[in-house]
This record gives C-alpha cells, structure tokens and sequence, in this order.
DNA sequence: CGTGCATTTGACCACCTTCAATAAAGGTGG
DNA sequence: CCACCTTTATTGAAGGTGGTCAAATGCACG
C-alpha cells in the first residue's frame, strides 16, 4: 500500500552522523530561522532547542515517514521542498500540501501521522522528538503560542483548499495553485514574483487539485496559448498576465 | 454577494440581554462544558472565563457572522447546530463544517473572519471578546495549549475533508459524511449510533461534498435502495449496514 | 385546501477522466 | 558523448460521472 523507497537510506544514516557534528552552529546558518517557528525566540532559547534537534537530509523521493508510522518526531524544513499526502486503500492519491523552508510538519498525537511526507528536491531537514517539544511549549510559552497562531494559519490555508476542491474548475484550480506558490515561493528566494518556481511533478500537481495530469496539462497549454503563462525553462512558469490570472483564479 | 438575512434581529437583541441576565448561572448547567475548550478548566477559572463572555441565541437560517467581518469574538456551541461556509464571487458556496455543542469558532485574525457562520439550528452561543481570550490563553496556559490541540484536531478533519473532495466518488462521500455526522453526533446525544440526526438540508449537504442537490438526493435514494440507509423520519437517518457503508466510506 | 419551499426523479449534456499514442526529458552504460 | 531505456509530459479520441435544466412529488404552514 505504501511506495517503496527505492533509494538506498545508507547515505541518509552518515548524513545524520554528520549533522551531529555540525548541530551546535548549524541554527546560525539555518536559512529557515527567520520564518519558521523559531522566529520568535531568542539566541539562548535557540540553543537550548538545537540541543533536542538532529538534522537529516533526503534525495528526491525519499519518505520521511508514512501515514500512520508513530508519530514520534516533529520536523522543520531547513531546505528544499516536501510534499504531505493521504492515501485510499486503492490508490488514490490527495496531496495536502507542499512545504517549504520554514514550514514544519509531523505534529500528530498517539494515533499516529494522519499523513505521509516524502521529498520532492534534495531536503534539509531539523528534527525533535515530540515529547520534548511538547515540553518547550510549557517553558517557552511564546513558541506554543507561535505554534497555535502557525496551526491556525494552516487551517484556514486548508479551508481555502476546501474551496478550490469542491468548487472551482480545473483552469481556476490550476491559477489559484501557480499563484499560491508564487506567493509562497517569493517569501523564500527573491525570485521576482511573476516567475514561478514549481519543483514538483504534474502528478503532484494533479494529486494537489483533485484533477488527473492530463487536466493538468491540457489547462497549462491553455494558459499558455492565452498568453497568461509561459514555460521558458522547466520547471518554472512565468506569470505574464497575472491580473487575467487572479480573476480566474477567484472565479470570475 | 452575501446571503441577507430574513429573519429581523431584534428578537436577538432582546435574547442578549435576557442572557447578561442569566450569564453567571449559565456555565453550570451548560452541556457543552465537558467537551468544550472549557472541559480543561476549574471551577474559579471557567467563572473568570464567564466574565468576559456574553450568551446569545439565533434561530435557524439567522447569519451569526460573514466572511471578511472584523474578526472580534470567538464563539463556543452550547446548544444547536452551525455551518460555516466560502463563498466565491459568483455565488459557488463551499461548506467548510458543521458545527456541534462543545465545538467553537471564530478565533481568526487581523484579517478578519475566513468564513460565514449561520445559525441551522434554534442556537445557543457563549461570545467573548478576541483580544480578552487571547489574554487569558497567556494566564490559563492550559486553555491554550488545549485550543492548540483542539485546532490541530480541526486541521486533521479538514485534511481528511481534502481527500474527500479531492478524490472520492459522489456515492463514497455520502457514506463518509453519514458516518461522520453519526460519529460526531454520538458524542452528544445518546442516540445509539445507527441513527443519525441531519438537521441541515441537502443544500448543505452538497456544499459540504462539492456536489449538487440532485447527486445527493439520487445517492442518497441508491442507498436506500441497496439497504444501506433507510429514511424512517426525516431529519433522521438509520443505517441497517454499517459495515458496507464504511467500506463504501473508505473507497474499497 | 391552496401556496411556497425542499426534495425527488427524469432527460440531456459537459467537463473531466480514461485509454492510448506520441513526444520530450532524464539517467545509465557502453 | 551518444545510444538506449525509463520516466514524465503532451496531445488525441472516446466514455462516464456528475452537472444542468425541467418537471413532479412531498411536506409544512397559513
């Protein structure tokens, strides 16, 4: 039921060895502390994190976890790109979201990840253990409060997928989707905004939308053909009419 | 854009303040107290928390609050059923949930409320001010770490609705939706589980699955049918097989 | 008993999917 | 560096699930 890894996790085990070395200043370097939740406390609070965090890296493809392995750890993207999904018993496939430097995942109970976590590019990850997290959140007040305000944040980003999902069409799902990461792209590089930077498949792509990769492709030839988007070099699309793009994208 | 509400208010203003009246006793006898964001609080601490709150009612169809509005108050379900619900420009609604005794709403930010929530159900609502509720999760640490796992919950729900939407076929979403509205239920009433009240309309129904009235009725007649349900009195629903209808829910 | 609204049922249609073929891109080994 | 193979993306044709439009039925309320 779940894909198998089929890369080798050898290289992954000497990449965590490694980052127990490198753990004491990799937080000074950590391109993610500004956005992620770290982002509200301070220098010694900081250390005294980095002192429950191990780092690990993945190659495109690799799984962090699996839907339903225990729930053990708690990860915060230091770089590159992860994709969350859920899984019926037969296959289909809806990806919850893609994340990015500074976003965290794994925040589960004793059930248990509601969902899986794979690499889409070569990923940098911060690693704690869920219990001593929970217990951050009692001494350091502010990061569970950061955390809640975080959690919030993502529901009603998911409540808006809610929308595209039950309600949009494919052409509006696929411009509210460049759009979205757009947005979220340009808070991390400094990309200008119209050009797009999308590291994952058109199957994920479909997969995000509840749509089929050749849905996917068909409306992207579309926009393309009308002149909204443009697909210079793989794999980013360039915004060229991102008025057009917005009021398809609402509905309009 | 916005639905107008039919109903007038002043039948609500004079439920206001009959509720100042009854506000300090009101906590005693409230049902939602042990499943509420409340269950994690003592006695001297629900009774602060009834201070800066103020009780009201609506009836059915009344809006309790529109997307955009300034988000200012946060509110808990004592009696009655409310949906909160998108809307794109052109009139396309997508119900985001429906809410029960216990559940509460409303905790948005700067930006204002993310969505519309309308009274289904005669309500009865406990409001306190956003900025005082916030204060207390800093004085109650508690209170908010319960709302972070409250909300975290809440996240997983939603992500489960994105699987739903995204992937499932009409007559699986059906399955799904009776049997989270049973689930959901049961934890209130002690109706056995085989009989599900529904008090929304089918509308609402179709809103919540991303289809249309038709589909829902036509699934709902199939299932019928096929002895899956049965429609004893309206709005409540029997299932006579929940075994098939959770492997129909699951998509095998 | 008639009016108004919600729900059910029917016929037809469209958007998206499925199936299939082709093209392009990426990775490996000679 | 190119040939070969695999994977991914595009494009085309046919089909189905669910949507749209329309009418009938049921139900609550005056």
């Amino acid at each position: 039921m779940k894909s198998v890894d089929l890369i080798d996790n050898v290289s992954v085990a000497q990449s965590d060895i490694t980052s127990q070395d490198l753990r004491a200043p990799s937080c000074d370097h950590c391109i993610a502390r500004l956005t992620s939740m770290c982002s509200v406390l301070e220098e010694h609070e900081i250390r005294k994190l980095s002192e429950i965090s191990s780092h690990l890296t993945k190659r495109p493809k690799q799984i962090i976890y699996s839907e339903g392995d225990s729930a053990d750890y708690l990860y915060n993207i230091r770089e590159g790109c992860v994709r969350i999904s859920k899984m019926l018993a037969d296959g289909r496939r809806q990806i919850i979201g893609f994340l990015f430097p500074g976003d965290f995942f794994g925040l589960d109970d004793q059930n248990g990840y509601s969902y899986s976590a794979e690499a889409i590019t070569e990923i940098d990850l911060c690693r704690m253990p869920r219990k001593k997290i929970l217990e951050k959140f009692v001494q350091i007040p502010k990061l569970g409060h950061k955390v809640l305000d975080i959690t919030r944040s993502e529901l009603q980003n998911t409540q808006d997928q809610m929308l595209l999902l039950g309600r949009k069409k494919a052409k509006e799902k696929l411009c509210s989707f460049v759009l979205a990461m757009a947005k979220k792209t340009s808070q991390i590089d400094n990309i200008p905004q119209s050009s797009v930077f999308l590291p994952m498949s058109r199957s994920d792509i479909a997969d995000y939308l509840g749509l089929t990769i050749e849905t996917v492709s068909r409306q992207f030839t579309i926009l393309s053909k009308d002149g909204i988007i443009s697909f210079d070099g793989n794999p980013n699309v360039t915004i060229l009419n991102a008025k057009q793009m917005t009021l398809i994208a609402a509905g309009g």
